[in-house]
DNA sequence: ACTTGACTTTCCCACCATGGTAAGGTTCAA
DNA sequence: TTGAACCTTACCATGGTGGGAAAGTCAAGT
């Protein structure tokens, strides 16, 4: 017998239709994003659909990119009816920007690497550009454009 | 009167010249990254100037992101006078791939929350289709197109 | 010779999000 | 009743870095 989608249920079924491992449940609930979790006599805890529609909710959080302070923030501003969408949107955009530092920074090392790996003839010679380049003894490659 | 530049120098001296903290200088050692460092009769470390280099060497590898496990082999290589190059460009290659894989997986989420975010009036309303995206409930944005 | 302050040593703890494992209790169906 | 599947808590690991405590060392000034 199944139960019905509006029972709660165990932390296994829960991290099931949540797509969040059990183990990470119990974090985000001693991180106190779940609030109380309700517990059986034995000591199970008990999902209601509310509990796997926050953790739905984290997820995706978490898909992008927020940090578990950031998703604190959210769950807290979701929860609240008079809440004001600029708060939302305030930690959207803070959290845009730095991807956005973090992208140019990864790219400013593929291109850096991207000019190494096209001086390199990556043969059985020990002579390398990568490494001399790395060492920084020798004149260092800035010659991408010529 | 200052130490020549051939002198070993003490910890603070060495993590100076090689823009590397006196923590990680201790830290790469305990890595292997660094053979023996000599150490005077108190125990203080001596670094040369070849250690200092070998810093630098570190220093540049991972401000291109690579992972310790990688700069070790590199350093290995750098130091193996019968290295073939194909074993630094593979490296090399690996660690480019792997950061456009990261850089891909940021912007697919960048470009996720700047949809979102051109939806988002962010005025003191709390209506907000950042939370009813992140929550699922509602139909998904998916217009960044229309 | 003594003090002071800057430096060094080792050792332990913290981060962040996640995974693993071990030892033990619970639930349910065959 | 037994065994499988599930659950519980508690501890350890990752990786790269920083912080701090307690103690030893060194050089310069008084």
């Amino acid at each position: 017998m199944q139960s019905l989608p509006e029972a709660p249920v165990a932390i296994g079924e829960a991290a099931r239709r949540s797509g969040v491992s059990a183990k990470m449940l119990r974090h985000y609930e001693s991180l106190g994003l779940l609030g109380q979790v309700v517990r059986t006599e034995s000591g199970y805890r008990q999902y209601t659909a509310a509990d796997v529609h926050t953790l739905r909710f984290i997820k995706r959080c978490r898909d992008l990119g927020f940090s578990m302070a950031e998703i604190a923030e959210l769950v807290n501003l979701w929860q609240n009816r008079s809440r004001a969408s600029a708060s939302v949107k305030r930690i959207a955009q803070k959290h845009v920007d730095e991807l956005s530092t973090r992208i140019a920074a990864m790219q400013a090392m593929q291109r850096s690497l991207h000019d190494l790996l096209q001086h390199c003839h990556g043969d059985a010679r020990p002579d390398c550009p990568i490494l001399d380049d790395l060492a920084g003894g020798k004149a260092r490659l800035h010659c991408a454009h010529d």
